[in-house]
DNA sequence: TAATTCTTTGAAAGCGCTTTCACAATTGAG
DNA sequence: CTCAATTGTGAAAGCGCTTTCAAAGAATTA
C-alpha cells in the first residue's frame, strides 16, 4: 500500500518528462502505425517499408520513449540481464573483473546482476537461485567454489560462462587462465636472481587455481634441479592475514630461504609486513613475488614483482563469450598468457645494496 | 531470432525441475483456489483464511513455485531492484560499501543494479537513464558528482539516496560522514604528537568531502595556533599515482615538514612509495596519516594511521534508508562518528627510534 | 490476363502477475 | 427476524511488449 503511493508518485510526476508513461502504443499511434510495426523495428525483427520506419524513428524520438524491459522480458522470455557470482564484490581482484564484465555488457544492452558468494558452495547456490529466479538470460561465474558437476547441471537450464576452470559442456563455456605457467614464471623469475631457496605460500588449495600454481613452483624448481622441500610450503588462504601467518610461521621453523613466492599480491602484501615486523627487508634481506599484479602492487613498499593477471580481460572476455553464447555462436575467447612484471621486491641474490 | 532458441530450449530443458514454467496460476489449480487468492496471499495483501492459506503454501511449496519479477514488476508497477550510482565498481572504497548495500538490500528481496559513473558527471547522469529505463524502484547515488539540482529533479519521480552531501529533498535522503571532523582528528592527532609542520594532500577538490577535510585540517591548526601555510597544501586526485606526485612535488619545493596528512588511503600510499623513494623513513623521518581506513591500511608498511571511514556501515545505511522511503517512512540513519585509529605510520616527533 | 508467390502490415492472443470490482457468505444491529 | 455492514473470494481487466496468424497488396510467372 505504501509502496504503491510512492510508486504512484514517481509515475504521475514524470508524466510529461523524459520516462515514465510512454508506451510503444502511444508511439504506434503517433506514427499512425500498429504496434506490431513498433516492435518490429524496435527489434529488428522483419522488414518495414523506409517510410514508416522513419515515422516511428521520428516519434520514438519525439517522444523519448524507451521500451519497458520488464514488459519486454514477460512477453519475450528474457531480460537482457545477466547473473554475475562472484566471491566478494569488494575483492581486488574480482572488483576488477566485475569492471570488465559491466563494460563489456554495456553496450550490448545487457546489464550484469551481481550477487556475491563469499567463497562458499551452500552461497553460491543460492545465489544461483536468486540468479534464475530473477529470469537472468545466463550466468557468468568467477571461479568458485561450486561442484564442475552443479555447474553442468545449471548450464542446460541457461548459458554459464565460468572463469578459473577447464570445463567443457553443453552450453557452458570456460575460461581458464593459465595458473601453471604463471607460477612457473614466477619461479624462474626468482631462479634466474640466483635463488635457490625459495619458500611458496600456497592459495586455498581447494581451488585448483591454488594447486596449478604450486605445480607450476614445483616444475620451476625441478627444471632448474633444485629439490623440492616440503618445509619451504606454507599454506596460505589467499588473504593478506594469512600471508603474514606464513612468513611468521616460516620464521619461526627456522628454514633457511631468500626468497619468497606468494601465491597471490594480497599474501605478498601480508607477507611484507611480516617481513618488516621481522626487521627483514625487501628485497635486500628476502626477495618476495606475488600473483595477480593488482594495482595496488604497483604502489606496495617495495613495489611488488607478480604475475600480470588481466583482471578486466578476463571479466570483458568472460561477458563477451556470453554475449556469443547467447547469440547461439561458440565463444571464441583466448586468454592473455601469464607474464612476469619485474618490480622492486624481487633481486639479484647476493647483490650489493643499491 | 538466435536469442529466441536459446531462451527457448532453457525453458524447455527446465520443465520438471526447480524452476521455470511453474506459474501462479499452477499453484492456484494445485490448492483449489483462484489466482487472486495466490497472489493475496504472496503479498498479504488481504486477509485469507487460514484454511486456504494452508493449502497454497503447500502447493506452493510442492511446485517449488517461485513468482516471475518482471510479470510482477509488469504488473504492479515495481521492480524489486534498486539502482545504484558508483563511481567504479572495483574502487577499494566503493567496493566495501556495494558490498553494505548488496547485504542490506537482500534480506529485503530487494537486489541492487550496479552502474559505474567513472566521476564524471554526464556519465553519471547517463547511469540514471540506465536505471531509469529499467524501472528501478529507487535509486543509491554514492557521493559523485552531479548537480544537487540534477539529484533534487530525480527525486521527484522516484526515491533517492544520496551519500557524500548534505541535501534536503522530497523524496530524497543524504547520508553524510563527517568528514570535516575527520580532517581535524587526524591533524589533532598529528599536533598532539609534537608535529607543527604538517603537510596536506587534498582530494580532489571538485568534491564536497575533500573541502571538509581541508577545513578541519585548517581548523585543527587554528585551534593549535600554528599559522596555516598554504605551501604545504597540495592537490591530489585521490588516488595513488596523485599522492606520490604530491610528495614528489612537496620535497622538490623544499619546504620543511615531518608530517603529512593525505585526503585519503590512496594516496598516503602513493606519498609512502614517494618518501620510500626518496629515501625518507615513514614513520622515523615523516609521519603520515591517511582517511578511510581502507582494508589494506592495515597491511601497509608500515600499517597506515587513519581515519575510520566505514563504507560498510555506510553502504548498509544508505540501503535500509532506501527501504524506509519505500515504505514511506522517514529514515532514521546516523552515521557513526569519525574515529582515528592510529597505527605505526604517525609517531612523536622527535622520539628516538624503536 | 489470370494464377501464384512474396512482402508488408495489422489484429489479436498471450507472457505471469496484480488489482479493482462485485458477489456471496457472515455477522451485527435494530 | 430483517437490513446494513463486514468479510473472504473469484472473475476479469489490464501492465507493455512480442509474436503468431492471416489478410491485403505487390510482384512474378505462365
Amino acid at each position: 500500500m505504501k509502496n504503491k503511493i510512492v510508486a504512484a508518485s514517481g509515475v504521475k510526476a514524470a508524466s510529461g518528462r523524459s520516462y515514465a508513461p510512454v508506451t510503444l502504443d502511444m508511439v504506434a499511434a503517433a506514427a499512425g502505425v500498429s504496434p506490431s510495426t513498433v516492435s518490429r523495428i524496435l527489434n529488428g525483427t522483419a522488414v518495414v517499408s523506409a517510410l514508416k520506419k522513419k515515422a516511428v524513428d521520428d516519434a520514438i524520438a519525439e517522444l523519448g520513449f524507451v521500451p519497458n524491459p520488464m514488459a519486454r522480458g514477460l512477453a519475450g522470455g528474457r531480460t537482457l540481464s545477466i547473473g554475475v557470482v562472484t566471491q566478494a564484490i569488494d575483492s581486488p581482484f574480482y572488483g576488477v573483473a566485475l569492471s570488465g564484465i559491466e563494460d563489456a555488457l554495456d553496450p550490448a544492452g545487457y546489464s550484469p546482476l551481481f550477487v556475491s558468494g563469499q567463497w562458499n558452495a551452500a552461497a553460491e547456490a543460492r545465489c544461483i537461485e536468486v540468479l534464475r529466479s530473477r529470469r537472468v538470460d545466463g550466468i557468468i561465474v568467477l571461479t568458485g567454489r561450486l561442484s564442475d558437476q552443479a555447474l553442468k547441471t545449471c548450464a542446460k537450464a541457461l548459458p554459464v560462462v565460468v572463469t578459473g576452470r577447464s570445463l567443457k559442456a553443453p552450453g557452458l563455456f570456460a575460461l581458464n587462465f593459465d595458473n601453471f605457467t604463471g607460477g612457473l614464471l614466477a619461479t624462474q623469475h626468482l631462479i634466474a636472481l640466483g635463488h635457490r631457496r625459495i619458500a611458496f605460500i600456497t592459495g586455498d588449495l581447494a581451488h585448483p587455481d591454488a594447486n596449478d600454481r604450486l605445480r607450476g613452483y614445483r616444475t620451476a624448481l625441478e627444471q632448474a634441479d633444485i629439490p623440492f622441500e616440503a618445509a619451504l610450503v606454507v599454506p596460505g588462504q589467499y588473504h593478506e592475514g594469512s600471508g603474514q601467518q606464513a612468513v611468521d610461521r616460516l620464521l619461526a621453523s627456522h628454514q633457511q630461504f631468500t626468497a619468497i613466492f606468494a601465491a597471490n599480491d594480497q599474501m605478498a602484501f601480508g607477507a611484507a609486513l611480516a617481513l618488516h615486523r621481522h626487521s627483514l627487508r625487501v628485497p635486500e634481506d628476502i626477495s618476495l613475488v606475488g600473483f595477480d599484479d593488482l594495482p595496488s602492487a604497483l604502489y606496495a613498499i617495495p613495489p611488488l614483482s607478480t604475475i600480470h593477471h588481466p583482471a578486466y580481460e578476463l571479466g570483458q572476455l568472460a561477458a563477451r563469450a556470453m554475449l556469443q553464447l547467447l547469440a547461439g555462436e561458440k565463444p571464441t575467447a583466448e586468454v592473455p598468457a601469464p607474464r612476469l612484471v619485474a618490480r622492486q621486491s624481487s633481486r639479484r641474490l647476493g647483490s650489493a645494496a643499491p
